[in-house]
DNA sequence: AAAAACAGAACTAAAATAGAACAATATGAT
DNA sequence: ATCATATTGTTCTATTTTAGTTCTGTTTTT
């Protein structure tokens, strides 16, 4: 995700503000690369801007804020590693507080429902919707965009993305998937009557 | 799900931004697989990216991060060459899936909104929602917890959560909390008609 | 034989570097 | 406070280096 200069020019601001509590100016970051001219350190900021690694005030000086750091820990299903405790020293602001990492997990945007296409077709391996952790158990999850408004009265819209839980029994008044006649997927509060759905 | 290239190709690109924090350029990778053209790299990365393991910016150089792994690939995926191909070809479940991490931010959830009580004296710093960082931008935000019925329209019922945008000019029709008195907290779509509200 | 993988090269695009002029902001003196 | 000055940030042009894409054949695999 990060060239070797953004990577490094990101390294140097972390370290420099865990240090200092001070963003570094453009001169210094200059300087710490090694360069002769402050532009390039522009584009720097910019592209580490963009890919969600700093965050900026704009029309401010010195005020750059590291909002992650490069994954230096494989992604790997059994164990991860942080090995960077400069991040640990950051003074607690105010505004500090909305940077602080939690966890989510991706799930699997499949797309849309009801809409009168059965689900597999739809997937979409390269869409992935953000889900804080914390909002979902132990079970397998995948997301769902809804279309039509059949369910408004609980608070689902057109457009809103569900989270799908799969595989389970349902009770009654739960919300659910329903695949009618195996192809149409339509998203409805169960009710069985004896028998009867 | 991967061929035995991809899967190499995917496994190559993980170590290495673990390790570097740096993403592989083509060259690097066609080393790495030990091709002498890059073009094959190029079908690769494709088919990584089409499967959903790698994410990349368009037109831009080493920007491919990893979204996720083949399920078999945590334990031993340095150099072992697997005898039985039957087993990497298990499709991917939803379980892999999940077990990504995503970036989150924590949001103070401040308390109840439309509950006749002045925000400030809800504060409760020990209340946070976790919120997938890509649906926020880069204002403040806080989060309140709705009660009452009145934006049932819009999506919002008794119980959500929303997450509100701090400081800024409002527009008409915009979802707002409003202040009623300089008391109340509640929240509306606000519509201004000649400097009335 | 057909499909997939590979090689090579030409081409296009992005990143990095530099210098300088300019705009905006912060700071210290009055 | 206001002004002048220093500091900091932005933008432009131009050049070099590095990286990515696409194409056409060839080889290997199935």
């Amino acid at each position: 995700m990060l060239t070797r200069k953004q990577r490094e020019l990101l390294t140097f601001i972390n370290v420099r503000i865990g240090e200092t509590g001070v963003s570094p100016s453009f001169d210094e970051m200059r300087d710490a690369l090694g360069l002769r001219s402050k532009s390039g350190v522009h584009r720097l900021v910019s592209g580490l801007e963009e890919r969600g690694f700093i965050r900026r005030l704009a029309h401010k000086a010195r005020a750059l804020e590291v909002i992650r750091l490069p994954e230096t820990a494989a992604l790997d299903n059994h164990k991860s590693h942080q090995k960077h405790p400069a991040q640990r020293t950051k003074p607690l602001s105010a505004s500090a507080v909305t940077n602080f990492k939690g966890h989510a997990v991706q799930l699997p945007l499949h797309g849309q429902i009801a809409a009168g296409t059965p689900i597999e077709a739809l997937r979409d391996p390269n869409n992935f919707v953000d889900v804080p952790s914390n909002m979902i158990g132990r079970g397998q999850y995948y997301a769902l965009t809804v279309s039509g408004a059949s369910m408004e009265g609980d608070g689902i819209i057109d457009g809103d993305i569900v989270v799908i839980e799969e595989g389970l029994q349902f009770e009654n008044n739960d919300i659910v998937v329903a695949l009618v006649r195996n192809e149409e997927a339509t998203l409805k509060r169960i009710e069985a009557h004896n028998n009867r759905i």
